[in-house]
DNA sequence: CAGAATCCGGGCCGATACTG
DNA sequence: CAGTATCGGCCCGGATTCTG
């Protein structure tokens, strides 16, 4: 049997790569709602740092994923926008988060069962 | 406006925290398609290394995506499965995965595209 | 406003060796 | 077979400073 015959986990990896990041998947969530200025985005995505937000605009726009458009303003004016390309992964990403809110419950709990079971075990 | 009224970028988070990082999700994707043993799946999932495919299922087994059984036999034998968490989660990813073998030549396409014109900048 | 440049610490991950 | 333990490199990402 072939490891992964479909390609499925390779695809998998290209997609983390491309946004599996701490940033880039909110930068898209947000700008799936609408194109954005570079403050605004900063504003609005809490705790990335400018240069963070730099970072991952660039690597994205480089994939194809996000376009930035520069208006000859003063001051100086950019903007972030979709790109055909982004739409379709927009969907996937809100399942993900749409599992991530109803999970959140059965994960707390796993999680504090799993730390139960091993501090038994350590003053066992 | 508030930041984020939904939750979607903070779930999103969440969700990265749980399989963003670079063995995670292949794992799940494996498990998806059955139960297997530890060292089926160190043989399956190329390039991963013992050590990170012992931290990977640790941390999927704490977080209730995984399920760790292990028979009392000799040699030793223990059987990774997934969780009912798991399966609701497993479509989204590979919608994610279709997205991201659709949008190859795309993506491939514009990363030329990109670093033609900073070459065109840098020698210019 | 929208970055670029630099410095630096933490942790992710791989390699290797050892164990019940 | 199914791990654990330890060491070390590398790079991600935060803080800070400077710029057109």
């Amino acid at each position: 049997m072939a490891a992964d015959p479909s390609g499925e986990t390779c695809a998998l990896r290209e997609v983390l790569a491309l946004i599996g990041d701490k940033w880039s998947a909110q930068v898209l969530v947000q700008l799936g709602t609408g194109p954005r200025r570079f403050t605004e985005l900063e504003r609005t995505i809490e705790g990335i740092s400018r240069r963070m937000l730099t970072l991952s605009l660039r690597n994205l726009e480089r994939n194809g994923l996000v376009l930035r458009t520069v208006y000859p303003d003063s001051p100086p004016r950019v903007e972030y926008a979709t790109t055909p390309l982004i739409e379709e992964i927009i969907e996937p990403l809100e399942a993900l988060a749409d599992w991530a809110k109803r999970s959140r419950p059965a994960v707390a709990a796993a999680r504090r069962a799993y730390d139960d079971r091993q501090f038994a075990v350590a003053r066992q």
